[in-house]
DNA sequence: GTAAACCCAAGTAACTTCCTCGGTATTATT
DNA sequence: AATAATACCGAGGAAGTTACTTGGGTTTAC
């Protein structure tokens, strides 16, 4: 029941992109030393995403990677499903084509999955990175003011 | 993302057991042909859940295995984390001790992955075998209207 | 006594994960 | 024109996990 680090990387990779929107390319070098990723590694999984347009890059010398779309447009399940593939916890409730159980038609251990599938989708889909950009900006506030009192 | 089959397997079992409740020791054989599951497989499984008292066994001929409390005391959840360990799409929000994160104090990502966590151990804990049996008996009786049309 | 059941430990093939390695292509800068 | 910085690409591989199988015990109703 564990994410791999696909998605856990790749969330990162894209948090981190979105809180540098609007600069310009970013270099792949640059996120995998902030988000302590190994680069090659890093550079797989950014291909994924950018084949799905959630990324779009700039070859050659200072090229990088930056959003593909406004990071209110791109929602953390979006990233999550691009690296992690369609989010089921059990292929018969996959979300795109469910594999069909040779057992009985009425499942009830399948309501179970799909609820389980459901709630997870929600929450991925109720956050964005424009979402997260907001929180990690109340969170430096937070402790700037926290600062002061030192 | 996936659960393995350890989970879904396990509570396969769990229901059936749940379904003869009161019917004295089921046999584990009868339970893995019904299920379709490997024996000596959904044995090493039902050996976790026994070790937690889950289930309860009779040993020898006749013998076999019944649930270890009432099905409205049993919830999904605890099959689950039995066969699975403790709910976490991540370490670190591991449901006991989570694995610390030597990035960041205050981690964005990690709020996202405790909300999965949370909406998971909701869905899971909010359903006994009862719960299970019920919907079951109501399936039942919608086929067996049906059956009266033909 | 015997067969039906539970109990236990070890092995294993296939798969997945999480990378590494070595290279090519493109482009800004000098 | 040369250089360096970057993106792009494919193969390989060690370690761990999964989903079992194998081969035995031990207990007990009949």
């Amino acid at each position: 029941m564990k994410l791999s680090t696909k998605g856990e990387y790749g969330l990162r990779a894209m948090f981190d992109l979105a809180q540098r929107h609007g600069s310009g390319p970013i270099s792949l070098k640059s996120v995998a030393a902030r988000q302590e990723i190994s680069e090659h590694y890093l550079e797989q999984l950014i291909a994924v995403l950018r084949k799905v347009g959630l990324v779009k890059s700039v070859r050659g010398a200072q090229g990088g990677y930056m959003l593909g779309r406004e990071p209110e447009n791109i929602k953390v399940g979006d990233i999550i499903r691009a690296l992690e593939g369609p989010i089921a916890p059990m292929d018969c409730v996959n979300e795109e084509d469910p594999e069909e159980c040779s057992r009985s038609g009425s499942c009830i251990t399948r309501n179970i999955w799909r609820k389980v599938r459901d709630s997870i989708s929600e929450v991925l889909d109720s956050i964005t990175l424009q979402d997260m950009c907001d929180e990690a900006e109340l969170e430096r506030q937070k402790n700037d003011c926290y600062m002061y009192y030192i």
